[in-house]
RNA sequence: GGCCCCGUCGUCUAGCGGCCUAGGACUCUGGCUUCUCAAGUCAGCUACGAGGGUUCGAAUCCCUUCGGGGCUACCA
């Protein structure tokens, strides 16, 4: 029997949800739904500091907007819930002690300012910087003297010698030599888990199967795939990967707030349709093969699969969006047409009662 | 600096050894249409980063080089 597919969006909503999470989102729906698997909708709030739960909010209703939707997740549930990393602690906690007590992992004393210091001597000495493993096997006297210090240890996993080789989906067989990938931080000091070990340990208890994701997280699946095999996973059920190309601003770095209007609720507020913005965010280092450009939710569905999607990175056309939109517009129905209008007026009408009511 | 990824028109892309004097879409330019603005329509501009191979034949395979990007956190 095949297994299901289950594929995850998992953001880290420390703001509103900008278009290249929306494209990565879209290409993790339209798979699920193009297989007839499932779409796991998580959130990464490890990060309290940075995540509200006003942004986990607007992540929600954006994606409900959009038309994207989920099987397990926030307001759905799941069997493998909860959803959101903030209420799993003690999950990551078990495993966290768990890898400690075989040797996976190790406590580091190390602190913030001497790794630093450390790091800046490599990097003047031309070396690659990382953690150096000063902590890797510490005597019994050496922790009990830190411990007097009252330093409190961060949880690092142990990278033995050797590679992580994997195919991506999308790129091929990548390989990475562990001398540049050194021992990483699995908790912090004060024992709240890192996004390395979290997504990590989600993914394999909510059998994730495909992990669809940006290219920047291209460099982090050897310690991924580390933190499966501390968890005592075979390696045929690792997920597949496959790393989704940039979506880049007009300046060709990565897009940002800095280099363009990134947040969907923005083009929400200027009246772009929500299926306008999918149509343009699938093209968008997808293509069905055909030209083929005007591309309905459905047809996304039955057309998307991840062997057509792009390696290299797109640059975001604001004048092509508008173009798709103004052909999905001007398809609409006059009744669809004026209600939709009416909705986006009301909207703007009530902020704008608002305004002139605070003055 | 090190490691990794990427490289076809201005932009998104098709192309996976001969169908390519490289196709489509958006943009742009000019024409038609039009009370105006859109829309529509016709035409046009413009690309395989460079250099070596392999091959009868390369945008497609290999190598080098150059360029761009990402990572290199007690962020994700």
């Amino acid at each position: 029997m095949v297994k299901e597919v289950r594929t995850r969006f998992a953001p880290s909503p420390t703001g509103d949800l900008h278009v290249g999470n929306i494209r990565t989102a879209l290409f993790d729906w339209a798979y699920a739904r193009h297989t007839g698997g499932k779409l796991i909708f998580r959130i990464e709030d490890t990060d309290r500091e940075r995540v509200t739960d006003e942004y986990i909010a607007a992540a929600i209703e954006t994606l409900k907007w959009l038309g994207i939707t989920w099987d397990e997740g926030p307001e759905v549930g799941g069997p493998h819930g909860p959803y959101l990393q903030s209420q799993r602690l003690d999950i990551y906690a078990h495993w966290a002690k768990k890898f400690l007590d075989n040797g996976d992992a190790y406590n580091c004393y190390c602190s913030t300012e001497e790794l630093e210091a450390r790091r800046e001597a490599q990097r003047a000495a031309n070396l690659a910087p990382g953690y150096d493993g000063a902590c890797r096997d510490l005597s019994a006297d050496h922790i009990a003297n830190y411990v007097a210090q009252g330093r409190k240890p961060v949880l690092r996993m142990r990278m033995p010698d050797g590679e992580t080789k994997f195919t991506d989906v999308i790129r091929g067989e990548v390989i990475f030599d562990h001398k540049f990938v050194p021992d990483f931080v699995l908790a912090r000091a004060d024992g709240s888990p890192l996004y390395t070990l979290a997504v990590a340990v989600d993914d394999v208890l909510m059998k994730i199967t495909h992990v669809l994701r940006g290219e920047d997280l291209l460099s982090s699946t050897p310690r991924q795939i580390r933190v499966y095999q501390a968890m005592g996973v075979a390696p045929e059920d690792f997920p597949v990967f496959a790393h989704l190309p940039f979506v880049m601003g007009q300046d060709n770095t990565k897009l940002s707030k800095r280099n363009g209007e990134v947040s969907v609720a923005w083009y929400r507020e200027q009246g772009f349709l929500p299926e306008a913005i999918c149509n343009y965010l699938a093209l968008l280092g997808w293509s069905p093969g055909d030209d083929r450009e005007n591309i309905s939710m459905k047809e996304l569905t039955e057309l998307f699969t991840v062997d057509r999607v792009n390696s290299s990175p797109a640059r975001f056309d604001m004048k092509k969006l508008e173009a798709i939109n103004g052909d999905k517009i001007r398809a609409l129905t006059i009744d669809d047409f004026l209600e939709r209008a009416f909705h986006l007026f009301l909207k703007q009408a009530s902020s704008l009662a608002l305004t002139m009511k605070r003055r």
